[in-house]
DNA sequence: TCAAAAGTGTTAGTAGTACACCCATGG
DNA sequence: CCATGGGTGTACTACTAACACTTTTGA
């Protein structure tokens, strides 16, 4: 056996798909590259973990410097180890996801990159390393994530109506959900509370608005789609 | 920004949750350490990525050579990474659990340890580094993944009962289901095919012996615990 | 013939699905 | 008063949960 000092090491990196909800459409988040490898072409959003950080740390510091965003969601999704997945070298990338409201955050394109955009999830670019295949993964936690627990109020408002987030959840799951079961579940669930506020200002009859019941008891609810079947 | 190789890595790992059952009783593998750090302790088997392997091959390569194991069920579980989870330095672990039939293999303490043993799941010893932790993930991922996927049949025989089914359901969750109602189950979801056979042998009724149904259409069937509610 | 485990159906309750009408608002 | 989306209830269906007796075998 080697000594602990011998061993080679991969580099070590983060890769993050932010997904961010807007007019009615889920999106990601790319970055323009402005240096090799994959120059000029999208990519997510990633870097190097520096020896005194944490992964989530790592995270944190990409989706403040290159992104402007801060206290988002964010989970760790899976460690992406394809030997060729780099063409630098060995780079081992620790996917996660964050899910961020893009109307409390201004991004900016920073230093590093030439351009920084929301892409509609169904329409993405070409992307470079293995991003493509990370962003599926990322879709998918995401898809089966919001079944069971109440991950949608990262992606709005703090108030929001029912209405906004049946199609929030029609929109991720791309599939229709009847509205009155839909309302009826999220209520029985006690998974969202009425504030007694109206939206105002709407053409229509005002909707109330909710916001979400953080003493939610955990698997108290499961949404069904009509893929179950 | 730093230019790719200077960037400093830390350790890459790997960590292994070794799952087997036997004797109505779910057990873990683990290695008692011959060195330092936390010698003479119990720890789950791990070693080192090295620049050639993917983290796949380093599991597989860790269970052949020390445990003698090979062509099991193996998943990835989670990226450990607390800075102070090694005292020999920064190594950021990724976690696998591995399905396995104890029967099938003779575990070998190598020349790494000096005792490689089975622990029922109830009864562990104090684990060295994080490993505890990693443990009590991968038990949850175990019991979450059962409920609807078929992976009990990693730990049982090639042929076997719907009773032994039924009691590895059981063990694992650690919960009682209804017999009846748990047979009428796994025979809809067409889960397990019936071989005609019979167990010989015993001093009761002759079971009818089932195999796994390969060809087996994912997300046909979940299995409720008492706990759902 | 007894003890022990295997095999089998039915019923009641719960949860899910499908569906239509009235209400509030702004123009 | 009209068009638009918000709010509400009920009947039907499907699944789940609870439960007991008969069969096969070895001793």
């Amino acid at each position: 056996m080697k000594a602990f000092h011998e061993y080679k090491n991969p580099s070590l990196a983060v890769d993050l798909v932010v997904f961010g909800y807007h007019n009615n459409t889920l999106s990601v988040l790319l970055l323009n590259r402005k240096d090799e490898p994959y120059k000029d072409q999208w990519t997510l959003p990633g870097g190097f973990l520096q020896m005194e950080e944490t992964l989530r740390d790592t995270c944190e510091r990409i989706l403040y410097t290159k992104l402007g965003m801060n206290k988002v969601f964010l989970e760790q999704l899976y460690t992406f180890d394809e030997p060729e997945r780099d063409p630098r070298g060995r780079v081992i990338a620790v996917g996660h996801y964050a899910l961020i409201n893009p109307s409390k955050f201004q991004i900016v394109a920073g230093t590093m990159a030439n351009d920084v955009k929301w892409f509609n999830v169904k329409h993405l670019p070409a992307l470079g390393f293995d991003h493509k295949h990370i962003f599926q993964v990322a879709l998918q936690r995401l898809r089966s994530k919001i079944l069971y627990y109440p991950v949608g109020f990262e992606l709005l408002d703090e108030l929001f109506t029912i209405t906004e987030l049946h199609e929030l959840y029609e929109c991720i799951l791309e599939t229709k959900l009847d509205r009155r079961n839909f309302r009826r579940k999220i209520l029985d669930a006690a998974y969202i509370i009425n504030t007694g506020t109206k939206r105002e200002g709407l053409k229509n009859r005002h909707p109330e608005l909710y916001r979400f019941n953080k003493q939610l008891k955990k698997n108290s609810f499961h949404i069904n789609t009509p893929e179950d079947e």
